[in-house]
DNA sequence: AGCCAGGACTGAG
DNA sequence: CTCAGTCATGGC
């Protein structure tokens, strides 16, 4: 298929361009976990920091946090911004996860394990797939507002679409593979970050000054 | 000085 | 189901 092509060759196009971007930036399950809260509709900078002060409380795992008071929780994450409600999304989700090891949700089926998080109160689609690829390998593709953005510019997408309607976009035209699905998100941020923010940056756009898909910016 | 970040929930129409 | 309002800090 001809879509296929195509986004095979944006992230040929990105990955040439920025080189592979190794996400998630944080080592642990747990830290991945509570990072993709914490970066909720925030910047991630504000993010590193309130990590930072986690940690140095010693609230970098899901059993700390479960056990933690909501008061110092939301002190140390105070710079991601909406502490109080991310404080108690840390909670729940630390529950959720803390009544089993690992190893019952890594051999969850993804289409259960999605339901579960989303069933949590606090995880959205996004955060959800967010888990289940970076901190779980599952194969599903992260829908942000970047994605949607770039990929309606180059008029692959219309101006609001679902979110269900851009991940089936995704998964119904690449292969599905967990490392491509990974990179592939990354690629989307960093590009967005790096160049489509920045006017000037944004006139060196791999994609729009690439001829296959020049034709397509109105 | 605004504007906006790697969203999600709620209530209203 | 579509949509404004809400949550909130820090960087540019």
């Amino acid at each position: 298929m001809n879509v296929c092509r195509e986004l095979n060759q944006i992230y040929d196009l990105l990955l040439d361009r920025y080189g592979p971007q190794y996400w998630w930036p944080g080592k642990t399950r747990d830290e991945i976990i509570i990072g993709a809260i914490l970066t909720q509709n925030t910047n991630w900078k504000n993010v590193e920091k309130a990590i930072d002060n986690l940690k140095s409380e010693n609230l970098l795992s899901l059993h700390s946090i479960e056990h933690s008071s909501l008061d110092l929780i939301s002190k140390c994450i105070r710079s991601s911004g909406y502490y109080n409600q991310k404080a108690k999304r840390l909670k729940s989700i630390a529950r959720y996860f803390n009544q089993y090891g690992y190893q019952v949700f890594i051999e969850k089926s993804i289409t259960n394990f999605r339901s579960e998080l989303l069933s949590i109160n606090g995880i959205g689609p996004e955060t959800a797939d967010s888990i289940l690829l970076y901190a779980f390998d599952k194969p599903t593709f992260v829908i942000d507002a970047y994605t949607k953005r770039i990929f309606h510019r180059l008029d692959f997408l219309p101006r609001s679409p679902s979110y269900d309607d851009v991940q089936r976009f995704y998964m119904n035209n690449i292969q599905k593979d967990v490392k491509l699905f990974n990179e592939y998100h990354a690629l989307i941020v960093r590009h967005a970050k790096e160049c489509c923010q920045k006017i000037p940056q944004c006139s060196n756009c791999v994609l729009l000054n690439s001829c296959k898909f020049k034709k397509k910016i109105v």
